[in-house]
DNA sequence: CGGGCTTCTCGAATCGATTCGATCCGCATG
DNA sequence: CATGCGGATCGAATCGATTCGAGAAGCCCG
């Protein structure tokens, strides 16, 4: 310890942490002798175990980083819960989330990194094994849009709701075929049109709530497709199985924005025209530039404030509260992809 | 402490380590005991005090999160670094770049986080604030694609000569009047065609190096224009500005592969023809399926190998090694969106 | 039956900062 | 001159795990 430059013990950390009772001669000694030891301050190690706090948020991605990274909503998220942290003094840790089915279910830094908050920004069924982890390590967690749970705090936002309204901006537009596009349903990651004992095995929240806004307008779908991630590939994968075959849909229905987009490139490879031929629909409001000259249809969920919501359930938990559960409003944005039903 | 439970205190260390000389019958009978009183293991807090290890690698962003990582280039490194890092107990955690030149140069984080490595994504010039601080703190560090520096660990790729090798292709082609778009000359993020004193301020390593690149090749660009960050949307304005004008270039290289998609999306917004009227080239070589059905003339570099080099430094740094400079090699990969110049 | 050896368990020190209470000093007041 | 008071500084305990060396118990063999 540097203490032994100066003076004292005590004294040197009264110097540094700034508060407290101390002589501005003295603390000018200290930091003198520290510069000439070239101390660089106080550990943070030590300081952490005394306030027993680590100032750290582990953020659970629900999925492979590579993937979670490639979707702009988590980043979007991700960035404005940094942004709310920071002032806090809070770091993120980003902590891989269940990867292929190959790997073990739950990453070693899940079971032994210190973080004074837990964030998991997918899925997150009852009987999760992260959460069972975070569970047993009495560490405090905040759930995106995930099952309801008792002892988690939940962040989410009213994609049944918004699910539902789009899915009315299509039966008014005169749409009786529609199909829809979803997010994975388990860890799985099959793809492929989804039969109704496969839809029974649904295991994945978000998925679930923003199928069940479309049968909430009354609409049942004439395809429901699975889709092994929300990328753009997968989406044009699927816009291709359910573009190309007989009984096309007027209308297609997608759980994300990239899906969205993918099922247009995919209608254009076809020669299809959007919307005058098959309306698309996305979820997201993101902003993609390059879907140009098309302007997707889709329901804006507010991502910044989602992380900011998150990072305030976060600082709740920090102080011993449990935040009421966050469910933020989506609004309808209509874009150029959705038009009335071809005759 | 737990070890109240069972017997002892030290044995309890044991218990758990699993390593040590230990009866198995006092271990299951501590661990029951800690089964029994909910105690979930070791505090990590302790242990890394203990060690002198947090087991953290802080990861800088030389931007904005946001815009971080809606760069793909980022998150596929970040990704494949993180896998290297796990396996050693190693986590990330994300540490905010320098913001917009009204925000603090320097992250109360990267002053008080503990960390025993830092990695910095980006930029890093010899008086970069971020290195001083890491600096005076000793946090020992992997700089990415930055200014060479005696006590920091580097890892780069030789863009310098993927971009002379690009440029040299477009040459065969036939073309004479070669733009081209960069990436950020500094924090400033200024944007429009830089003249040869505002080229003489360019602070930014990577942006220096790729445009030396060409210059290698023996071209002098018709334009030098400078973009604000590395998005589509940004590459757009360029084409636009670029493209509309008298003089049209022939060819336009793009200091990175978004930028070119924007620009080649500025070219199909003015009706011109990819590759006939104008041919594109970018840097980095993404898998970008929207540009369909074009397909990006680019310098591939190895994403997660450069991940995986990072990890290698960082692993290395921990060992009290300093690693050789690392360039990684890049690879000419001809698409769509260029071919012969137009006569 | 005792010496020597192995195997396990325990105490105590250590990592580094924070914090509470105690002490000490100088100055002012009765 | 003595007492009181307030401000500054210091000692020691504490956070929780790890680790080394010492000691104790049990066992084998002479």
């Amino acid at each position: 310890m540097a203490a032994a430059a100066g003076v004292s013990v005590s004294t040197a950390s009264l110097a540094f942490s700034g508060s407290g009772p101390i002589a501005d001669a003295t603390r000018e000694r200290v930091l003198a002798a520290a510069r000439s030891l070239a101390y660089a301050g106080p550990n943070p190690l030590g300081r952490q175990l005394r306030r027993g706090r680590s100032g750290i948020v582990g953020v659970i991605m629900g999925d492979a980083l590579r993937r979670a990274f490639r979707d702009p909503v988590s980043s979007q998220v991700l960035d404005g819960l940094a942004a709310t942290l920071g002032p806090l003094g809070l770091g993120v840790l980003l902590v891989p989330g269940p990867h292929d089915a190959s790997q073990p279910a739950v990453d070693p830094l899940l079971e032994s990194a210190a973080m004074d908050v837990a964030v998991q920004m997918w899925g997150g069924t009852t009987d999760d094994p992260v959460l069972e982890t975070l569970r047993r390590r009495g560490t405090p967690t905040v759930l995106v849009e995930g099952t309801p749970q008792p002892d988690v705090a939940a962040v989410g936002i009213d994609d049944r709701g918004g699910m539902a309204e789009l899915t009315r901006h299509l039966l008014d537009l005169g749409h009786t075929r529609i199909a829809t596009v979803t997010l994975p349903f388990d860890r799985g990651r099959s793809s492929g049109p989804a039969d109704a004992a496969r839809q029974s095995h649904l295991v994945w929240e978000i998925t679930r709530r923003r199928l069940a806004g479309v049968t909430d307008a009354g609409v049942t779908p004439t395809t429901v497709y699975e889709t092994p991630a929300s990328l753009v590939e997968n989406g044009a994968a699927a816009g291709r199985a359910l573009l190309s075959g007989p009984d096309r849909p007027t209308a297609v229905i997608c759980q994300s924005d990239l899906l969205a987009s993918g099922v247009v490139l995919a209608a254009r490879e076809l020669g299809l025209r959007v919307p005058q031929d098959v309306s698309v629909a996305g979820f997201d409001g993101l902003d993609l530039a390059w879907l140009a000259p098309d302007v997707l249809t889709s329901v804006a969920q507010p991502l910044a404030e989602k992380g900011a919501a998150i990072g305030a359930a976060v600082s709740a938990l920090l102080e011993g509260r449990m935040p009421e559960p966050q469910v933020l409003p989506v609004a309808l944005r209509a874009g150029t992809t959705t038009g009335p039903a071809p005759r």
